[in-house]
RNA sequence: GGGCAUAUAGCUCAGUUGGUUAGAGCGCUACGUUGACAUCGUAGAGGUCAGUGGUUCGAGUCCACUUAUGCCCACCA
């Protein structure tokens, strides 16, 4: 009737116009959205802080869930009236982005850092930082995210610099960072230290040698690396082992392979009587559990093996070989002094990178540590790690799903301390000044001459701990903020925060440093909900890969399905915490929806007065009659208003597929079949004004899932989506909490189905359907009409009925039960066997 | 070795606190449309809810055990 839309919609002609105006409008940023009048001053707040991707990241699938869900959280309570902010940024990645500029370095110039030194290496990393940054930026824009990007931060910009040099010192004069020589994971490799939890483990095939040190020691060990009991100072057995009992305590000196050692023997519970021969070379410098014993025992400390994995220098004549050589001239040794016993092949977990997949070396070193366990003044007496099982186990912190909480305590409970130092040049610079034998820890350099600022950096994820509260300015947001009225004080305003959404991989190396370092920090908990989502994999299940060329590319297939459906293909069928499978072909079946729900637009769009203005609020200028709607009106208003309930209550339990299924449900067979199909058959005012009402709130409620869809058809309704009237700020339909779930007249409308499904028959096929088919009667004013005919059926549908009213209460074919309020001349053979009764005035 | 999860239609999965005849999407079959709709509509086939036992008036749902698969943690010196 009025404006021709184009039959398929076209994302690429919408999506990025859209996007840009969104972030034109300002409104991603609350601040302005007050100033702007769409949401209180005083409104509530709802934060999300982005987990950081990888500036060497390019987005991927699981990026997109993490931005559909939060992006779904924010929307709606923006659309709620609440001051939502997301905040968006970047993470250094200290370790990762170091090996790949290495990498690129060594292709390009075939240099390696050293050759470039440290203050041209980091130039070369700033370039790229540069490049990859603005590349996952742009991305993040392309999935339709309302980031404030005006609060853009990066966990190596200078705000964050000075936020963690201060986090650093605070920790270190409250005790809670110490520098100890102590046991770490060593990555020959990266040439520097791992945490606990960035070792992984991979299993292997493994020489087992089980020989005596020398001909003169009692007994035999067995040991999978014959090389590092260069540095054994004890042998340990099982305390109840009878075959040892009688060494325990004595101290023998062997010469083995030309090395002379001191071994102690000692008892341990750890040591398994049946594994080997039962006793176990204890080499405190290269292993963890040795270490420990080694603590327990008072054993000296032996390091034989150096950060290049290679033999310490003057070790007999090992010296300066690397591990494995070491390792076959020892066995070669062996067997020529006839003390090896037995080689066995066995399986062996090997400790390895989780950046660059290179074996580990545990050695002893002296490292910056965070004590987990070291009781704080400032956290009321109480340890770092007890602070953080405490809010986790009061519920202070909600997990979704509630099972990773267990994960959570399991892990915080069994932690130790925190190795923080990282002997690589990119990432924060510890805030250490040496001079001589004197030691400085402060934000900046101390006065005078010759002090030297420590050279190992800090892991990556002591920045990113800090993420909630960096992001929003601690500890600088007060006095930043006093020269600018209007502004908000960002901490305290927003902190702590709501959500935070990210993978469930993540909860031990992220999640529980965000928790103990926003105790320490700010004394709050980060955030009220961590919210896990599973891992995409392939179709088959897989894991997807670059090796296996397996992966899905979320930006082609923005440009080929558009956002939304890309969006909604990972929010459907889905679960908290849960894994899940992906294909092209789900995300075209979303594109397909996302037409449908144009095409239902167009259809009201052309057939109908295209727009009654929606204003800003929510308030409809005009009023629907309940007295005047038909029993479909009522059907569809009840319908709506419970979908507004349930769609709401579920986004409120985090429950996304099931509000998406919810809205797919009504959208396509309540809405497009039932009740469009129905106005066909009667436009009136009424249905008009009904209709638009339904498609308005029913974009609202799509909204946060298909940001782009609908804001593009509230355009083409005429709403000025250049201001206040974005579909964006507008705001989220209202429902009456306390109705009861189903609607009113849903049984009623039961009939109404019938009836219209029997209608489309006939039309469809010509011809009456099966008497045993049709359950319902159809009559309009008050003449009744039998039609026994077909042509005559057609003819009666196809002219002049004008208002076509359904009375349920006229047959009620269903349970066996008769109303009989049928017009006194209408027939009935039987109850169950209604007939199509079109009644013209 | 410890822990967690999953097992429901051919495929991908929902199923809230136990309550009529277990649902959706895709796929499949048949018919019909292509005047809102890269379609769409109508009808239909398809399930021993992994197995066994238990609690209950009633179990896909709760409990125990078993089987299969996946993951996490620890670790074999």
């Amino acid at each position: 009737m009025n404006k021709e839309l184009p039959k398929v919609y076209d994302p690429q002609k919408y999506e990025d116009d859209i996007y840009k105006k969104w972030e034109d409008s300002g409104f991603f940023n609350p601040d302005v959205c007050v100033d702007k009048g769409v949401c209180e001053k005083d409104a509530e707040t709802y934060t999300i802080v982005l987990p950081p991707p990888n500036i060497t990241d390019k987005l991927h699938l699981g990026h997109v869930v993490m931005v559909a869900i939060s992006d779904i959280l924010i929307r709606y309570n923006r659309m709620n009236g609440k001051r939502a902010l997301w905040i968006p940024g970047t993470d250094h990645a200290a370790i990762a982005t170091q090996n790949v500029v290495e990498k690129k370095i060594l292709k390009e110039q075939k240099k390696s850092r050293h050759d470039l030194g440290r203050e041209k290496f980091l130039d070369e990393v700033n370039k790229f930082v540069k490049e990859t940054q603005a590349t996952i930026i742009h991305q993040l824009k392309k999935t339709g995210a309302s980031l404030d990007w005006s609060r853009e931060a990066f966990t190596l910009d200078e705000q964050r610099q000075k936020a963690v040099k201060q986090m650093f010192v605070d920790m270190y004069e409250a005790g809670a960072i110490y520098q100890g020589h102590r046991i770490v994971n060593w990555c020959p490799r990266c040439q520097s230290t791992l945490a606990d939890d960035e070792v992984e483990h991979k299993e292997q095939d493994a020489k087992f040698y089980t020989f005596k040190y020398s001909k003169d020691f009692p007994f035999a060990i067995s040991t999978t690396r014959p090389e590092t009991k260069l540095g054994d100072t004890a042998v340990a057995v099982n305390p109840d082992d009878k075959r040892y009992k009688k060494y325990i305590g004595q101290e023998l000196e062997v010469n083995f392979c030309g090395m002379p050692l001191k071994l102690k023997i000692i008892a341990d519970d750890n040591v398994d009587s049946e594994f080997g021969t039962g006793a176990l070379g204890v080499t405190p410098a290269h292993s963890m559990v040795d270490y420990e014993m080694a603590q327990k025992n008072n054993l000296e400390i032996k390091k034989v093996i150096d950060e290049q994995g290679k033999i310490i220098e003057g070790l007999s004549e090992f010296g300066g070989k690397r591990v494995k050589e070491a390792r076959k001239m020892i066995i070669e040794k062996l067997t020529e002094q006839n003390l090896l016993e037995k080689e066995e092949d066995i399986k062996n977990n090997l400790a390895i990178c989780y950046r660059c997949g290179t074996a580990i070396e545990p050695l002893t070193s002296k490292q910056w540590f965070v004590s987990v366990d070291k009781k704080l003044k400032k956290l009321g007496n109480k340890s770092l790690k007890e602070k953080a099982i405490e809010v986790a186990k009061k519920g202070e912190i909600n997990f979704v799903p509630e099972r990773f909480s267990k994960r959570y305590l399991d892990w915080m409970e069994n932690l130790h301390d925190w190795c923080i130092s990282r002997q690589i040049w990119f990432g924060h610079q510890i805030p250490v000044w040496y001079k001589g034998d004197e030691i400085y820890v402060g934000a900046e350099k101390p006065s005078g001459a010759g002090w030297t600022q420590d050279e190992d950096v800090l892991d990556t994820w002591f920045s990113s701990g800090m993420w909630t509260f960096s992001t929003l300015g601690w500890p600088f947001s007060a006095k930043a903020m006093a020269g600018k009225p209007n502004k908000t004080d960002d901490l305290k305003t927003y902190h702590p925060t709501q959500v935070l959404e990210t993978g469930y991989e993540i909860i031990t190396l992220w999640v529980s440093r965000m928790i103990m370092m926003s105790l320490f920090a700010v004394d709050q908990i980060p955030f009220e909900n961590v919210y896990l989502h599973g891992m995409v994999l392939d179709a088959k299940g897989k894991k997807m890969s670059k090796s296996k060329g397996n992966g899905i590319d979320p930006l082609e297939m923005i440009e080929k399905y558009g956002t939304d459906a890309v969006r909604m293909s990972l929010i459907i069928n889905n679960t908290p915490g849960n894994d899940m499978k992906m294909s092209e072909q789900k995300i075209a079946e979303f594109r397909n929806f996302a037409n449908k729900l144009w095409n239902i637009a167009r259809y009201a769009i052309t057939n109908y007065e295209p727009c009654l203005p929606a204003g800003r609020l929510g308030i409809t200028n005009y009023k629907i009659e309940r007295s005047e709607c038909t029993l479909a009106d009522r059907w569809i208003l009840d319908k709506m208003h419970n979908l507004v309930k349930e769609v709401t209550q579920d986004i409120e339990e985090f429950k996304f597929s099931q509000a998406g299924e919810m809205l797919r449900d009504f959208t396509w067979n309540d809405f497009a079949d039932w009740y469009l199909e129905i106005s066909k058959f009667e436009k009136t005012e009424n249905k008009n004004k009904i209709l638009m009402k339904v498609l308005q709130d029913l974009l609202k409620l799509w909204h946060p899932f298909m940001p782009f869809v609908t804001e593009a058809i509230w355009g083409e309704l005429g709403n000025d989506v250049s201001n206040k009237e974005f579909l964006m700020v507008n705001s989220w339909p209202t429902f009456v909490k306390d109705t009861a779930g189903k609607p009113e007249n849903e049984k009623d409308f039961d009939l109404v189905r019938d009836i219209i499904t029997a209608i489309r028959q006939i039309k469809s096929t010509n011809k009456i359907p099966p008497k045993e088919k049709i359950k319902a009667v159809i009559y309009a004013g008050d003449k009744v009409e039998l039609i026994e005919s077909q042509a005559e059926l057609i003819k009666s549908l196809r002219t002049g009925v004008e208002e076509l009213e359904i009375k349920p209460s006229l047959a009620d074919g269903r349970a066996g039960k008769e109303k009989s309020e049928a017009p006194a001349d209408a027939k009935f053979s039987k109850i169950d066997d209604i007939k199509i009764y079109i009644l013209k005035n």
